[in-house]
DNA sequence: CATCTAATCAAACGTACGTTTAAAACGTTT
DNA sequence: AAACGTTTTAAACGTACGTTTGATTAGATG
């Protein structure tokens, strides 16, 4: 049972566009243009464009955090009472991306190029609606870390995770940054598992460096 | 002498507002409004909206990588013929970020905010633009963390200071992801360097992380 | 076959936008 | 004070946008 062509084919269309042109710069005529579809029936099926830009992100974040969750659980399972092992953490949670494990059947490859896009808006409207959607996999991840990371503070903890979200999702999102460094590198399509590799291997470091001691007080 | 005050104001005014609603929702109306200026010398002193996005970021990242590479500069000459500390030349790069040493005077403290906007922006055009103003400066730094770092690769380097750019723009550019996880961490203004210390220790270890091996050919 | 609901369609609406224009005001030079 | 280039101003232009409307079609229900 197909829900309704119309809807599937606007939320592809409009993915697409987004991510190559961004929210605002993507207009309505483009995207039913691009999907054969009528102009009307964007609002017809979601009532307005940010009511399309939140379903966009729904349909992904969804199947994203669950399966994040799912690779945690049973990495808990596999380990029993033994303690969890870093690297294997971080994996569970950066692996499920759906640029990475290429998913060609929906069409996802793109997508955190669109989260990028998401946390960079200022629009409060949308930056609500993902933490809404983001905040009860990264309390599970947090709890898991601080298991892995005693050591650490849950202040330190919380601040390591904001930079492994930063040094994730720049990485992952766009190669804009990548042809800043003159570069050697090209990131053939097949790059992709050795880039989550490196940047597991650079994010654990990371994590496993000392707590920062409070800054002394200078005169000047 | 003043090279004039409308130029100023408009330029005060616009970056102001696209800190606080991004590029595509700010009208020039909305900025002439705030800069107390007619709304058509935007277009008489800039030429256009997108020249005015450029010269914005012309004023601040010329400053801002002049200040990296004189610290560069600076860093070297002391060490002499030793080598330099990794965390001294992360701190060269990353202190000069106009929020952390607020200087009110150039009202620069959000700018990095801008920056995150920018490259996240799908516009070819800025993004040309921002790579041609930090060419010159991330080479400058990829040569002297290759020095600290003779145990990676060119091409490990290269992603490793892609990670760093993703961790420090997103650790400074937003509060978003900071409240992502339920947050205790309170970012009272002094925090600031705290929060670079932080960040510094983190990435450093990220850095000094022993090379990833490449991936084994699994059959599955 | 008649009836009803959901979906599609072409067309139009109102608005907000970046830009242009042409006149007025200003400041400096002669 | 006259002439000149520069800057400011109010008004308008044309366009592209998100949304709404009302008619039409399609498919299910009785």
């Amino acid at each position: 049972m197909e829900i309704s062509s119309t809807r599937s084919r606007i939320l592809d269309a409009a993915e697409q566009l987004f991510v190559q042109r961004g929210f605002a710069r993507t207009s309505l005529r483009a995207i039913t243009t691009e999907a054969k579809v009528n102009l009307a029936s964007v609002n017809y099926h979601f009532g307005s464009k940010e009511a399309l830009i939140e379903a966009i992100f729904s349909r992904r974040l969804e199947l994203l955090n669950r399966k994040r969750l799912v690779n945690l659980a049973a990495l808990e399972k596999e380990a029993g009472t033994r303690p969890l092992q870093l690297e294997a953490v971080l994996e569970a949670f950066i692996r499920p991306s759906p640029r990475l494990e290429h998913e060609p059947e929906s069409g996802g490859e793109q997508f955190l190029k669109l989260l990028g896009h998401a946390y960079a808006e200022p629009s409060q409207h949308l930056s609500v609606f993902l933490r809404r959607h983001h905040q009860k996999t990264l309390t599970r991840f947090q709890d898991a870390l601080q298991q892995c990371l005693s050591h650490l503070s849950a202040d330190e903890l919380q601040w390591r995770i904001h930079f492994m979200l930063g040094a994730t999702g720049y990485a992952l999102a766009g190669q804009n940054a990548l042809h800043l460094i003159t570069s050697t590198a090209n990131g053939g399509p097949d790059e992709a598992p050795r880039i989550i590799q490196r940047l597991i291997a650079f994010i654990a470091a990371g994590f496993r460096a000392p707590a920062s001691e409070p800054p002394a007080r200078v005169a000047h």
